[in-house]
DNA sequence: AGGCGCCCTGAGAGCCTGCTGAAGATCGAT
DNA sequence: ATCGATCTTCAGCAGGCTCTCAGGGCGCCT
């Protein structure tokens, strides 16, 4: 396990290696920004753990750089303050997990180890499929170019299909995760929800994105459609 | 996406509820550990919110019993103190992120959502018999690259014979299993739809991939035909 | 070879599902 | 209060799917 630490603070830099190379994995060290990014780039880590406040490029920066890459190791942001708002960013910038300053190694080495667990996630922080794409972030939809505006419910729906792409979701499994538990009407809904979606997000004269699975459910191609 | 808080504090529970409704989650709320366990087997949610500090059944029970009964929703830990111990432990339980009270409203819709875009479902694998393929999770069904278009019923036939390939099954035990209960037409509909799916999975000219065992039943070959 | 019974197969009727336009209900904003 | 957007219900329609039926073919037994 090949562990990437890029902190400014030569203490806790040396720290932090010290300790971690303790528990048996392989430690490198950035000091700045610029230096982590192109460490980063030049070899494969397990898992990155990514000072926000850094000299040159902070961290949200190399983390937004280096998931537009499409590399999408696994990145444990620490800050210095326990800002909130900065760890909604660090998370909503792509990183997958989060610690604030001061923090003890015991929590730092949980944190590794869940994220070591998890691996290397495979899906983009923007849900798409083909040239569809949909991002809960800001909660924008558009296809190709061009922004499509959905409703709350519309989001949703679609939402919970591109999660699902490539499977066949039946109606009620629908109703389940879109619609309120206590919500007693008619399946209808859904039929009426996917022709809202279809009417929005295909192109004329094309086949539906959204495919019906007569008697089963419905699927969204995975790979464009 | 459907959201299960399970939160003893009837205060933070409506409080959560209302802003995740807000959000466009659906949310279900236990009230105790057990109420809690219950919920998450009696459905599928998209990601669990779980207070350790529960009455009946802590945290870490209800997260500890869901893993190894197999099911893998991403939990979210919430701890009252913010003892560094717990999360450490909550971790290492099975669950895949942790927050410490008090924590914002934003924090936590940040982690759910890191949460969702990160989780993956695996699907079971696809049957097959020689280059005959079906997928029951994504309800398709091909041979070699071309994809074949079946109807519930010939799919389910298909489903059948597929998971008893090489074995004989009779008419009866076909009608038992791909048909309703209370069915009480003839055998022949069985002759029928094997007939469908001859007529659609077999290439010209070549023999039976279902095989008429006569005064016996059918049997599809295991290793192609 | 003949007869019997099982199986195959084409046609068609009825049912059921999903699609769709429209209207009523609800909610929030102006 | 009014307007607009959104959510939900409803009903008619079209087409696919399921199932029945009847005629014919073929294997198996005597």
């Amino acid at each position: 396990m090949r562990i990437l630490v890029v902190e400014d603070q030569p203490r806790l830099a040396s720290a932090l290696k010290r300790g971690l190379e303790a528990e048996g994995f392989a430690v490198d060290v950035a000091l700045d920004g610029a230096e982590g990014l192109w460490a980063a780039r030049a070899r494969s880590y397990d898992v990155v753990v990514l000072d926000i406040l850094l000299p040159k490029v902070n961290g949200y920066q190399v983390c937004a750089a280096l998931r537009s890459e499409g590399n999408w190791t696994p990145i444990l942001m620490l800050s210095a303050k326990a800002g909130e708002w900065d760890e909604a960013e660090a998370l909503d910038t792509g990183a997958d997990d989060f610690l604030s300053k001061p923090f003890s190694y015991v929590v730092l080495v949980a944190h590794l180890r869940a994220l070591l667990r998890r691996g290397v996630r495979e899906r983009p922080a923007a849900l798409r499929a083909g040239d569809l794409e949909l991002d809960p972030g800001t909660h924008t939809c558009r296809r190709g170019d061009t922004e499509i505006r959905l409703s709350p419910r519309e989001f949703a729906l679609l939402e919970f299909l591109l999660r699902r792409a490539g499977q066949v979701v039946s109606k009620s499994e629908i109703i389940d995760h879109v619609w309120d538990l206590d919500f007693e009407g008619d399946d209808n809904i859904v039929e009426v929800y996917i022709h809202y979606l279809r009417r929005k997000i295909d192109l004329p004269f094309a086949s539906h994105a959204i495919e019906t699975i007569r008697g089963v459910g419905y699927r969204l191609a995975a790979h464009g459609g």
